[in-house]
DNA sequence: GCTTTTATGCACCGATCGGTGCATAATCGC
DNA sequence: GCGATTATGCACCGATCGGTGCATAAAAGC
């Protein structure tokens, strides 16, 4: 009934979130967008809105990819200490990677002014929040399976470990050595025995 | 023998530095240097530079703040296990105040796409590399002291503690809960005991 | 083929960016 | 008072920012 969009939407989500994880939601202009997906600016309001918008939806997604990439493994059933464990060492080892040296979007995110409008504060606390109640359930099957000292609060456990994926996360975009990332994973999970 | 200058040039270094704490060097602009300082923009670049200039002279001055502030109770003879915990009990409290919510210039400079420059990238790490020096040193007394396990290896630790740190900082920024914020603290500390 | 509808490309908007040229103001040694 | 020197205020620079108006292109329904 009309002209078909020239694009694959998907494809073009994720040109965009690239971008804004590398450079951030102030360091990426309408230019860049344009370069990265290939579209015109025109077509990138048509179907996605204005730079806002484009960046809520590039939220959005990463949240569903480090869901699916660094939370499932805590989310399945029966996750325990050592879904703890991979999950940090795997973060770890990740951001020594190309890749894993532009952090987490949501970290970084949370330390741009962006964040202190609403709609982007939401979204980096709703990661957040689901990385700590990942932890937590974790920390309490691990605790079902008399894998914890009977002393510690798993509350307060995963608080501390959700602080453990930011720091990892922010230091791996700061370029950290490889050993401080190592080390920041592996003393964290020495907290726990 | 020339005309004197109408400001205290560290009162308007301090004023840049608040200013770049809060916003960023992206979310900073001369506009609000200029207003932040009361000064006009060609002052500010006759006395100081530019943007980038007076950015970096921000990051070293902030860092001796934080050094005075923060790490000087770690680098102070002596210093070991008492000192860490309060290091870490101030931080995570002093993250709870309206200035606190800035977090850490150095922490959140290290997310901004600007730290990909050499000089801003060198002042992060020379910061990042203080800080685990002075952990490492209150670790090794607190080692002397007996305070610590045997089977631990105090440079790990102090790089646990860097990553104890920044994410302290970072979770500040974003402003994370009070709850929070005490149990990273505290968690990190039992991990030492 | 024609109209309708949507997508696209291009030019352009006002605002703001970091940075500078220049005239003027204010102090000095003399 | 006078010239030399530096600080300041103001206007302005080209570039880029996010965002939009509009003509054109490409499909569908008829």
């Amino acid at each position: 009934m009309a002209r078909p969009r020239e694009f694959d939407p998907a494809a073009v989500r994720d040109q965009a979130l690239r971008r804004f994880w590398r450079d951030g939601y102030d360091g990426t202009s309408l230019s860049d967008l344009e370069q990265a997906t290939g579209l015109g600016r025109r077509s990138l309001y048509n179907s996605f809105g204005d730079k806002m918008a484009l960046f809520l939806g590039a939220l959005t997604d990463f949240r569903a990819l480090a869901a699916d990439t660094v939370l499932s493994g805590l989310e399945a059933p029966g996750a325990g200490l050592a879904a703890i464990e991979h999950t940090l060492m795997a973060l770890a080892a990740a951001g020594q990677t190309p890749q894993g040296r532009n952090g987490c979007l949501i970290c970084s995110t949370a330390a741009e002014p962006v964040a202190r409008q609403a709609e982007v504060g939401q979204q980096v606390w709703l990661h957040f929040d689901r990385a700590e109640r990942a932890f937590l359930k974790a920390l309490t099957q691990a605790r079902a399976d008399g894998a914890l000292r009977t002393g510690d609060s798993v509350e307060s456990l995963a608080k501390f470990l959700l602080g453990t994926l930011v720091s990892l996360c922010t230091l791996a975009r700061a370029g950290a050595p490889a050993p401080t990332l190592d080390a920041v994973a592996a003393e964290a999970l020495n907290r726990l025995r």
